[in-house]
This record gives C-alpha cells, sequence and structure tokens, in this order.
DNA sequence: CGTCTTTGACCTGCGC
DNA sequence: GCGCAGGTCAAAGACG
C-alpha cells in the first residue's frame, strides 16, 4: 500500500479557487476599489489612476498570496501530523484470500513487517508480541535490519549498481520466479567481518528501477571521500546528497521504501543515495521524527530549487490571480 | 598479478 | 522424500 496514496501532497493549483478567495474578506476586496473610485478626480490624471489601480491590484495580491501561503503551511502542518500518525499506526497488511504457491512470501512478508513493527515499538496484538518475545534476541536483530531502497536509473543503464557509498563485492546472480530481471547479490567488502548484504533487482514493474535490498548493519564508517565531508560516523548522507534528487518515500507490503530518481537533471554525483541509516534498521529511522521533517524539508527544498518547478507554480498563481482579478474574461 | 565479475553447481528451507 | 525456489560458493575469466 502505496502512502502516498493516502495522502495527497500534490499541490492541486487548478482546484477550485474558492477556497482561497474564501479567505480574503471580500468587502474589503469591494470596497478598495469603490473607496478609489470615489476619491479619484474625473479622468484628470488616468496615469496616476492606473497607478493607484494597480497598487491596489498588486496589494490584493499580496494578501490572496499571504493567505494561500498560510494554507499551504497549514497544508503542510498537517501532513506533517498524518505522516507521523500514520508512522505511528503502521496498519498491517489486509489479509488476501489463500494461495498456496504464495504462503512462502507471505510468511516472509508477515515476518518482515512484523520486524519492522518491532522496529517501530508498535504493538499490535498480544500473540504477535508473544510469539515475537519467544524468539532469540540476537535473531531479531539481524532480522530487523532488512530495508529496501528503490533507485531510478536510466531505462538503458542494464546494470544493477546501486551506488550506495561503500563498497560491494558481487557473490552471486539469480533469476527468480517472480522477476525476469536477474537479482544480483552483494556483499559488503570494505571490511571483512561486515555481514551486510545488499540484493539488487530491477523493479517487475519499472525496468527503470532498482530494488536494493539491505540485509544487516555496517560495522563500520562509510569512508568513501563524499560520506566524509558529513560530520562523523554513520551520519546520513543523504542530508547533503537529498537536496537535488527528486525522492519519495512509500510504504510498501515489505516496509518502508525510498525512492530516488538518478535520472533527474541536474544529474548528481556518482555517490548520489540515501544512506542505509536513513532507512529502516539503521539508526535513523524512516519512522523517526528527525527523519520524517528532513524528508519532508528535502521534497520542499528540491522543488523550491528546481527553477522550473517554480516558473510553473509562478505561472500557475498569476494565472489564477488575473483570473479572480478578471473573472468576467473567464 | 591482484581484484572483481561471471556463472554453473551446490546447499538449504519449505510445501506437498 | 521429492521438487522447487532462493541463496551461496568457488572456479574461471576479464580487466586494470
Amino acid at each position: 500500500m502505496e502512502y502516498t496514496s493516502l495522502v495527497d501532497t500534490s499541490l492541486d493549483l487548478n482546484s477550485n479557487p474558492s477556497h482561497f478567495l474564501s479567505l480574503v474578506p471580500k468587502q474589503e476586496t469591494q470596497s478598495s476599489f469603490i473607496e478609489l473610485g470615489l476619491k479619484m478626480p474625473s479622468v484628470k490624471d488616468e496615469a496616476a489612476g492606473a497607478l493607484v489601480d494597480e497598487l491596489n491590484r498588486l496589494s490584493e495580491e499580496n494578501k490572496k498570496l499571504t493567505e494561500m501561503l498560510t494554507v499551504m503551511c497549514e497544508n503542510y502542518n498537517a501532513l506533517q501530523k498524518q505522516l507521523a500518525d500514520y508512522m505511528n499506526k503502521n496498519p498491517a497488511p489486509a489479509p488476501a484470500p489463500s494461495d498456496s504457491t504464495n504462503n512462502s512470501k507471505k510468511r516472509k512478508l508477515e515476518a518482515i513487517n512484523q520486524i519492522i513493527n518491532n522496529e517501530r515499538g508498535v504493538s499490535e496484538s498480544s500473540s504477535s508480541d508473544e510469539d515475537t518475545c519467544k524468539k532469540p534476541i540476537q535473531e531479531q536483530h539481524i532480522k530487523a535490519k532488512i530495508s529496501r531502497v528503490c533507485v531510478r536509473t536510466e531505462a538503458s543503464d542494464t546494470g544493477l549498481l546501486v551506488k550506495d557509498g561503500y563498497q560491494w563485492r558481487k557473490y552471486g546472480q539469480k533469476v527468480t520466479r517472480d522477476n525476469p530481471s536477474p537479482r544480483a547479490y552483494f556483499k559488503c567488502s570494505h571490511a571483512p567481518t561486515c555481514p551486510v548484504k545488499k540484493k539488487v533487482q530491477r523493479s517487475v514493474e519499472d525496468q527503470s528501477i532498482l530494488v536494493a535490498t539491505y540485509e544487516g548493519e555496517h560495522n563500520h564508517p562509510n569512508q568513501t571521500k563524499h560520506e566524509q565531508t558529513g560530520s562523523g560516523l554513520n551520519r546520513p548522507v543523504a542530508t547533503t546528497t537529498l537536496g537535488s534528487v527528486p525522492c519519495s518515500a512509500s510504504i510498501g507490503s515489505s516496509g518502508p521504501t525510498i525512492t530516488l530518481d538518478l535520472t533527474s537533471p541536474p544529474k548528481p554525483p556518482p555517490t548520489n543515495y540515501l544512506s542505509d541509516e536513513a532507512k529502516v534498521g539503521g539508526n535513523r529511522r524512516v519512522d523517526s521524527p528527525e527523519f520524517q521533517k528532513f524528508l519532508v524539508d528535502q521534497m520542499a527544498s528540491s522543488l523550491t530549487k528546481d527553477p522550473s518547478f517554480k516558473a510553473a507554480l509562478a505561472a500557475a498563481i498569476s494565472g489564477r490571480m488575473a483570473q479572480q482579478n478578471h473573472p468576467q474574461k473567464w
């Protein structure tokens, strides 16, 4: 279940403007024109009149934009709250009809969901908690480090390389039944004792998306130069790279997923990625308030830094304002 | 020559 | 116990 399907984060500039218009005192809007009309000498100085008129119009636009900004801020806060609530609730997937061929997968998915729930500290039912408690603590700890990252690549790119700042050694490749694309198996080769493994496979739905599944936690710092620009060990380098990378977060059947679009210009450095600490299982978890705020901030930052987005936004707003000021023309 | 990738074989867990 | 599918091993080749 895509989280984005639950919360519409889109900025609908074409929606009914009455919502925003209702926020602006209509009487004030009208009276100012009337007042100006009364005070204006009869066609004595058309230029001055036009200027005052323009000034008045700009003032109105300013008011409306301020109101819109307030509404956007409120929506932003509401979305943040919804995100936090959703992450806390973490609803279990609806029980699917029984299918003997998929039982194994279902068990795995349920196990992963259970792990994620444990990571979040959410107790859903007493029975599941009991089962969890029966498991060896170490096993829970190991399994709890499973996480997924989706990376959008060029469609022409047939490789299975997900650059995440760590050094990986490929030790196997397999074609799985449910996906025609081969799955590559990687081990962290930076430290011999590092237990982290990574599986990379192209998405069934979108061949341009690489799905990387991480198992385990690095017991060594990320030592690539790019990451060392950060201040310290296991610091989420996403804080320095995501700003220019379109990204999205979703809750899939197998847990939270981060999707990065590496195909969008400007082309980020080769090591652009989201560190595994920013995923479930790392020190910085997706459900942590810090990460949620960071994610929203980065999304907003990515949008505001995008000139095309700003131009489109300005055009849409000005168009809407023009429509409001000259409704007879529409 | 050392490192990395490829790939077929083998191992393991699970359902029937 | 058998078959299937996923995961891992390790030898061989490629590459810098």
